[in-house]
DNA sequence: CAGTCTCCATACTTGCGCGTATGGTTACTG
DNA sequence: CAGTAACCATACGCGCAAGTATGGAGACTG
């Protein structure tokens, strides 16, 4: 009995998508290892006998979590942030969006740290090379040549990826709101100059 | 047949240290969960039997090897670095030990991605709090004041371990040395302005 | 209301990696 | 050159989580 043997809410029958929701839920919190088939059943009131109708095998279910949380991703972060023209505006979305939107950044934070998994792999390459495109695209409107909006906009990312790896999880002095605030602020200003 | 069924180098007789030493090479490369007895066994030419005359346990053996990781990046790494007096040669001398002294950045990569991990937990906390001190201390000594030296060096080293994260595994478009060089020095020109 | 399709439970089997038990071989000491 | 201690091999037990086999209960269709 370590955390979660808890919930067990018994709603009718249950769909596909229903386990891949929940996959991703416990994806978000306790990471890639963490979503196990009898595991994932008691916390929605069933058995195994009930997985293995709807999914093949377990990879098959972290394949459609991750990418139904692609697919979000690509509308939500993406699609939002993209329309942002200044670049200055952009990037803090961008890290403004880490305190909000938190499951969206923590399944992300589960995938870095499980990168050496055959089935993430490749979502993280995906993920990273679109996102510092976005990056680069932001600085080099900005002004930057294009060697240095490359450098900066690595920089910022790298920025980004330590510090959901240093904090969501695991040690690092806590941050309060405002510690966090005037630290994104920091961020803003020395990465975004005028 | 998957990698590293290999070597199987038969030396003499082992003792603990010969085990600390190849589970540190195997962790380097292949993460925590590549530290594993009977694996180490067969890259040691030797087999269990071995393993347990010198180690009571897997547990004891990682504690062992991360131990003495730990100990030689406190003297190399922290007791070089401190000396420098210049935060601006200091970071760089951080940022160039990257690429050079492979294995203890690999190492650290590897721990970063199994934090999770009760007997890696503390030891990610202790060794970032310490890097963190040392940059906080490095950045309030060049002038800035406290708070924004806390808020860059926390930049500063998110960037560095976000760096490990995404380079030394997997993905991200591979950089040659040049690339490499001219993106170090322009961190240390963002991150350490005159 | 008989048949079937969907969803799920129960009871297995299987593979993998840790740990144990026990005996053998080399090296060292008196 | 016995005898003991250090080092290692072989063979087993065991737990855990994935995957399988099979049958049962509710819903829907003719």
């Amino acid at each position: 009995m370590t955390s979660a043997e808890t919930k067990a809410e018994p709603r009718g029958r249950l769909s596909a998508t229903d386990w891949e929701q929940a996959a991703l839920d416990v994806l978000a919190h306790g990471g890639v290892a963490a979503v196990a088939v009898e595991s994932l059943a008691r916390t929605l009131g069933v058995t195994k006998g009930s997985f293995y109708w709807h999914f093949p095998t377990r990879e098959a279910l972290l394949k459609a979590a991750i990418d139904r949380w692609e697919q979000r991703d690509e509308d939500q972060v993406i699609g939002h942030v993209e329309r942002i023209v200044d670049p200055r505006e952009r990037l803090r979305e961008l890290f403004q969006r880490v305190s909000r939107e938190v499951q969206s950044h923590l399944v992300y934070a589960a995938l870095l740290q499980a990168s050496d998994h055959p089935l993430v792999q490749p979502v993280i390459e995906r993920i990273s090379k679109r996102r510092l495109a976005l990056l680069t695209a932001a600085y080099a409107e900005a002004g930057f040549d294009p060697r240095t909006a490359r450098h900066r906009a690595r920089l910022a990312y790298t920025a980004y990826s330590g510090f959901l790896q240093l904090n969501q999880r695991h040690g690092m002095p806590r941050m309060d709101q405002e510690e966090y605030q005037a630290y994104i602020d920091h961020v803003i200003e020395t990465l975004v100059p005028a």
